[in-house]
DNA sequence: GGGTTCATCCCCAGAACTGGCGATGGTGGA
DNA sequence: TCCACCATCGCCAGTTCTGGGGATGAACCC
């Protein structure tokens, strides 16, 4: 059986392009087409296609949004985002939302083709540099690094329970020693990593300030 | 020029059919071969491959540990980690210590060769089934989510504040508003996401516990 | 009008955290 | 041997957070 197609996409010539580009290829068929998120919304959950391709740029609610809504209601569906935006925010924004490919729209076909197919198949096509910038953002910058690398194993072991949340009597209890013990480990995780609280710690720790990186305290 | 690689490797049938592969293919070459992470520690500064695949079940230091100390004196050299290892805890960790692409050692060799121009042109190669669990890590449960979208804007972002780590004095200063209402605010984002500190509602905003998903407080 | 949600502000008491000051014993390197 | 680091434990003062109890006005929907 072909891969059933819908295509989200404001621009009826970019729509209509797809839309032939889908339905000339053996092994794929387009089973709907949408200029809006508002109609696509509507639609989508009757037609139950395979994939979706969705432009981010939508008048009136934005692709994101519409994955988010979409994405409870069809979780089969396959959504691959379609866009000319390249920055971390969209990327990150669009797969949180439950998109699970992220492609440029200067892809050649035979490209966005294998795409289709790789999304159906289990998959998670995307763009070299998105894929590049995705991975980017598990990786700390070098700074951070070094300043984790010289916490001692029991410091490292401290930090992983404060990100949990659990309080210093829990993380004692946990860890078999005393309040004061956890607290001294505390105070010395505060001074290596430069920090004054433990959600400044946590939040280094976890390498955030990954999808928001505006500002931080103290800097 | 051809994309200089280096193989880190200790199966020496694995090792010899690789650089078979690599420089018996036009465009690559193979320029030096390594049993164990010691060695192509000691040798790849000295080599300064463009392309380093790396196995992640070395004798000895692992192929994770090779990355983390490789990586900070070769930055340009990409490294694509070469596994059998599908779990999501190796691929972050190889990911966190420096690895740009992950491919299964299964890969068919055309496909290998692709992934390793891939990434010397600044892109991140990986299975299929990889890219997949990636994009699924950004992705938070239903739960998560659901909660989440019953924040009003203003604790969102409130939340944001937060989660870098700011005192309710500094939050209510830039968000021009009374401490009280900040306070007011946490205390109901605690009560929407059912937690009992910042640092599990930060823990739970940055859908964290995503490397390393043991236990949390109070389940 | 009545109900709901939101955003704003206030007071207070107790719990938790932060940051000083200690201390001991063990391990491992110079 | 001495020094550095680590892990463990303690006390105390001050700060910050947590969780109750209020309150007001505005906006919205039925």
């Amino acid at each position: 059986m072909s891969i059933a197609v819908s295509i989200v996409e404001d621009d009826p010539q970019v729509r209509s392009s797809l839309a032939k580009l889908i339905d000339s290829s053996p092994g794929y068929r387009c089973v709907s087409k949408h200029a809006s998120a508002e109609e696509a919304l509507a639609e989508l959950p009757k037609v139950k296609p395979d994939v979706a391709l969705m432009d981010i740029n939508l008048p009136g609610l934005n692709g994101v949004e519409c994955v988010r809504r979409l994405k409870p209601q069809r979780p089969k569906t396959q959504i691959i985002m379609l866009t000319v935006y390249q920055n971390t925010e969209h990327i990150f924004n669009a797969l949180a939302a439950g998109a699970t490919g992220y492609m440029l729209k200067q892809t050649p076909p035979a490209e966005l083709l294998a795409a289709i197919k790789e999304v159906h198949g289990g998959g998670s096509p995307m763009s070299s540099h998105i894929a590049r910038k995705i991975v980017q953002s598990f990786q700390k910058p070098a700074a951070v690094m070094a300043e984790a690398q010289s916490l001692s194993p029991r410091e490292a072991e401290v930090l992983n329970l404060l990100a949990k949340g659990f309080l210093y009597k829990e993380i004692a209890d946990q860890m078999k020693v005393s309040y004061a013990t956890v607290h001294t480990h505390i105070r010395h995780i505060y001074e290596k990593l430069h920090v004054r609280s433990r959600t400044e710690a946590v939040a280094k720790h976890l390498g955030q300030n990954r999808a928001f990186p505006e500002l931080s305290p103290a800097d």
